[in-house]
DNA sequence: GCCAACGTTGGC
DNA sequence: GCCAACGTTGGC
């Protein structure tokens, strides 16, 4: 399974094209409110195959990741394992976050996983963030507390860098998306009796006037840099990464530099 | 548990 | 579209 699936496989009889971007969503997963909520993220692709039909609805979709099979509980086992934990939340420590989307378009299981910044500014209610399928990334995720602040990063575009910012307004639940055939990121080895993926709900906080690129942050990472231990830097494919507060204000500094 | 093969991410 | 980096799988 490629990443991009291309193709639509199979369509989704249930929701031909959903919204535009990328995962759709679906206001399942918990939250209240349906309407949009859904989006996007990314983390790996799966597969598709298989569908059972348990899912429940249409759900989002997002990235997603690699089911493998069998062991399930090996492979949750690894998921700790790499997982690249999350810090633990200090009490009264704050912790910043890195969240990539794809703003441009691109099919995943026939649906188009687009989701920029701008599509998140125009969403009105929390944005589940969703499609995650690796553990690593899940782990971040889950390490998340209400109220901490994350960028929201473009990936795999014409011009990556982080683009804006955003605020964690709902820790993790379960991404239900996972269980649906037809989304973008289906994962049949998740159940909804046993969810293996989680989501987090975020909302707009802010754009920046111009992006800092990857090619900026590369050179903010450089031995002494004040980047040299982002860990976007350092594992270039995890979707959801962490970020300290000094890489958080250095980040900043450029922005408004800008 | 180690580690080679495989498959995906994502920049270019 | 290519391909390097690296996470994941799965045999041993």
């Amino acid at each position: 399974m490629p990443k991009r699936k291309s193709a639509p496989a199979e369509e989704p009889e249930g929701e031909p094209a959903r919204r535009r971007s990328v995962r759709l969503q679906k206001p399942e997963d918990a939250t209240p409110k349906p309407g949009d909520a859904g989006a996007r993220k990314r983390v790996k692709a799966t597969k598709k195959e298989a569908p059972e039909p348990e899912a429940e609805e249409p759900a989002a979709a997002k990235k997603a990741a690699p089911a493998k099979s069998k062991t399930t509980k090996a492979a949750e086992d690894a998921t700790t394992t790499n997982g690249t934990a999350a810090p633990e939340g200090e009490p009264g420590q704050r912790n910043y976050w890195l969240l990539k989307a794809e703003p441009e378009s691109r099919l995943e299981n026939g649906v188009d996983v687009k989701f920029s910044i701008d599509d998140l500014a125009a969403r009105t209610e929390p944005e589940p963030w969703d499609g995650i399928r690796a553990y690593a990334a899940r782990n971040n995720l889950r390490a998340m507390k209400k109220g901490e602040l994350a960028f929201f990063y473009h990936s795999n575009c014409k011009e990556p860098g982080i683009v804006g910012t955003m605020e964690i307004v709902r820790e993790h639940t379960p991404d239900l998306s996972a269980h649906n055939p037809a989304a973008p990121y289906y994962d049949p080895k998740s159940s909804p009796s046993d969810p293996k993926w989680s989501v987090v709900h975020v909302k707009f906080r802010s754009k920046f006037p111009a992006p800092v690129t990857l090619k900026q942050l590369r050179e903010m990472g450089g031995a002494g840099g004040p980047l040299a231990n982002m860990q976007m830097l350092k594992q270039s494919r995890l979707s959801v990464s962490r970020v300290s507060e000094g890489e958080w204000e250095a980040v900043l500094k450029v922005m408004e530099g800008k």
